[in-house]
DNA sequence: ATTGCGGTAATTGGATACATTGTTTATCCT
DNA sequence: AGGATAAACAATGTATCCAATTACCGCAAT
């Protein structure tokens, strides 16, 4: 079954949103998408309720469509769900995660430490986190995650320009921490591990009130 | 600033999916619908997207559209998520509820007790819970919450049809108990409260599979 | 120089017609 | 009678056009 051009303007959007192409606060015209992408103007309104439902796009009534911004409270409010919920989607993974997917994180652990690049090191970092949850089925939980992740991308790639040597060793023994857990199959000790490092994340980023001009 | 039509059509049909007009698994034609309340097609696909935003509604690609069923699963899982995230939305809805919302919530404590029908009870029950939060800002944790008490509406009023008066004895005390933290500003103990009402709830339904057929 | 008002342009909203896809029904063959 | 195939039908997807709304620009008044 071929995917509807919604669906695929959405992704292209999605994508770009992602990868920094487009910023927070940045106008998305109907027209100008779907003379880019090769589409009539209603799927491509239909890919902006699409990613309005995603949390990816602000849509406002006769006026246009804009990529989310979201405030630094947000943030912070993301990162407050975030450490409540994605212990618990850890905890439903745990028991199914397979071991070529606990291999597969340990890979990650070293990758993301040794990564060159701001890009590297997010793309690597959201592998890791999002392959930790893996074994859990999909539902809500995953969904409420994915879309915390989503929305707070362009932030996380503005704070990791800006992290120091010191907070990214930080962030590498907390990885190890959770890995090990994981590989240890203790879900109580994963979940508090990741819980603190999400934490100390939000604090971190609570210092950098400068992102969110 | 008049809403548009997409949003009309929307909210017609979220209050006819919440007090059961239209139940999980029931189809929604686009025409059937743009008849009925006298808009064009594209305006009832525009509204539908809306709705599957909000997880009411499930769309399948060049098939139709139906109000979302839940699993026993993803009930479940619902419920968890909520354990995880009320208490987090009540801690900061806590500070800001002023002495008439306080005074509000007993009253509705007391009217709960007493109320004779489903209907009612469900109708008091789902405002006690969204004033308890009705101090916090609005955001992205809110929304996940109320998201959760749409989806899960039409179980909520399966199960109050056929809970005991024990079980809706323990409900009452548990809000009384709420309420009472609330009114004492423990906000430590009002999140322990809820969680723990929440977390009954889930035990006690998880004991009634029918529901799920 | 600033503010307010009116008109116009730009963009979005919604209706309608045609295209596409999936399901159902009818027909043919074994 | 049962299975396979083709045609018809129903519903959704998309293109196009007209309607409606908002934002912007220019001009006049203070």
């Amino acid at each position: 079954m071929a995917s509807t051009s919604p669906i695929r303007v959405a992704e292209v959007l999605r994508d770009e949103i992602l990868n920094g192409a487009l910023v927070p606060g940045e106008r998305l015209r109907q027209e100008d998408i779907a003379a880019r992408l090769g589409a009539s103007r209603q799927p491509v309104r239909d890919a902006l309720r699409l990613l309005e439902g995603d949390g990816l796009v602000t849509l406002v009534a006769n006026s246009g469509a804009w990529v989310s911004k979201l405030s630094e409270r947000e943030c912070d409010e993301a990162y407050l769900v975030r450490e409540r919920l994605e212990p618990l989607l850890l905890s439903q993974s745990l028991p199914n995660l397979n071991s070529e997917q606990v291999a597969r994180l340990a890979e990650l652990v070293g990758e993301i430490e040794s990564s060159g690049d701001i890009e590297t090191f997010l793309r690597l970092d959201r592998e890791f986190h999002l392959l930790c949850y893996a074994g859990a089925q999909p539902g809500m939980l995953s969904e409420f995650v994915e879309r915390i992740w989503n929305t707070t991308q362009h932030y996380r790639r503005a704070f990791a320009k800006l992290s120091d040597p010191a907070t990214s060793e930080i962030t590498h023994m907390e990885h190890h921490l959770i890995l090990d857990a994981i590989t240890r199959r203790d879900s109580v000790q994963a979940e508090r591990a990741l819980e603190g490092h999400i934490r100390r994340t939000r604090v971190t980023l609570a210092e950098h009130k400068e992102l969110f001009s």
